[in-house]
DNA sequence: ATATTTTTATGCGACATCGCAAATAAATAT
DNA sequence: ATATTTATTTGCGATGTCGCATAAAAATAT
């Protein structure tokens, strides 16, 4: 019926390159506009879920929190499970991000242990945050809890896992191919060795270990590890 | 009143050595008796939390799996947050009875890899359980939800973690006094190595590794660590 | 100006959850 | 036998939680 005339494309203005309509700010679309800022709203979403969980988390609370009614919760996020999955997603690509400009295994950035000690700095940083609140790792202190019980957040748990996982076998590989640990030395083991030190971190960190402890026990493993 | 009376000590037949009521089972007490067992209903309630967790367990789901009404449930064991606790002490005193079995390191009970690879077969088999449910660590699943928003499970949560760590660290204090690892190695770092891995090890069994997923992963440490 | 579209506001209804209170049942003590 | 003690049964009431439906508001399109 009406496909001739959404021909125009409002949209394909704002910027030259992949056209998302949300994240343009430029242009208006129809309707009403948003009274709140879907970013900002899917972050208080997280620190709630986090610190308190995904059943102990009402809608009505985040609402509230938010300033934003239900109703506008749903039809922007969908269902709880869906909101949830949504600021998951987010706190995942933040964590993501930092480890990408890190974990370069170029040979130039100084010395694997270096490497590893920035990654666990922003590891530790994440874990405990700049309150007093016992944080640890997102994942861990939710979606474990959840898992058997939402199809969708034991999937996004395993990818995690996965992307760690992966994440570390690249980069030991890497670093054994330009010689930073012996050709003895096997890059899947010392992947293990970091991500089960992460694992640890996070749950201690929960458990409210303060940053000086956290800290010590990565020194202690890295100097065993790179000496 | 009647302190006379109670004078007769009915419980202090049971046995010779220290007398615990519940644990006696020839000396029927005053009123009507239990028509369950306390400690198989809360087998049934460790499984409950342990899979749907503390929140999403609810006391009618408990009372319906167990047949033991709330009003029972209430009087024998206290609130929610009482039972929890209860569940989680006995799955506590398990695991660590059959560490107390596991980590004796006298020096002749096999190479302290022999003694490192029983105590991960009972953590896996922990973990995995006989059927095909994703477990993982009860605690890990459930308490670092509920930590931040229950006083009394972060308490548990820390003195389980610090158990682990004394528990480790004596064992490899005492390996390196009998001369089972260098004196130039830190049990401290030992016992790091163990807990994290142990960590990891939880996490990825309850994302859905198989035994033999985690097993590799032991080996493949353990084979580093002690070579 | 009027229609259309999208978001927001308000509120209802069904259900779950927990704590508590009162009545009933089953044992022992006197 | 009767009283006392402890468990169990039944059920109520207050609150929390979610999904949905309807009405109002704020923008653009014609």
């Amino acid at each position: 019926m009406d496909d001739l005339k959404t021909f125009e494309l409002p949209d394909a203005v704002c910027g030259g390159q992949a056209v998302d309509a949300e994240a343009c700010a430029g242009v208006r679309k129809r309707g009403r506009p948003r009274a709140f800022d879907p970013d900002v709203v899917l972050e208080t979403v997280l620190e709630m879920f986090w610190m308190r969980g995904f059943a102990n988390t009402s809608l009505d609370d985040i609402s509230a929190a938010t300033g934003v009614s239900r109703p506008s919760l749903a039809a922007t996020f969908g269902d709880k499970e869906a909101l949830y999955l949504k600021a998951m997603e987010r706190y995942r690509n933040n964590i993501s991000r930092q480890l990408d400009v890190v974990l370069q295994c170029t040979g130039n950035d100084g010395t694997l242990r270096d490497i590893i000690n920035r990654y666990f700095d922003i590891m530790i940083g994440s874990y405990t945050g700049e309150t007093e609140e016992c944080l640890g790792c997102a994942f861990m202190c939710t979606a474990l809890n959840e898992a058997p019980r939402h199809e969708s957040i034991m999937s996004v748990l395993q990818g995690t896992i996965e992307e760690f996982d992966l994440r570390f076998e690249r980069f030991f590989t890497k670093a054994q191919e330009l010689g930073h640990i012996g050709s003895n030395q096997d890059p899947k083991v010392m992947s293990q060795m970091i991500t089960s030190l992460t694992s640890s971190l996070a749950v201690r960190a929960r458990a409210g270990a303060s940053r000086a402890d956290l800290q010590k026990i990565v020194d202690a493993t890295t100097s065993f590890l790179f000496p």
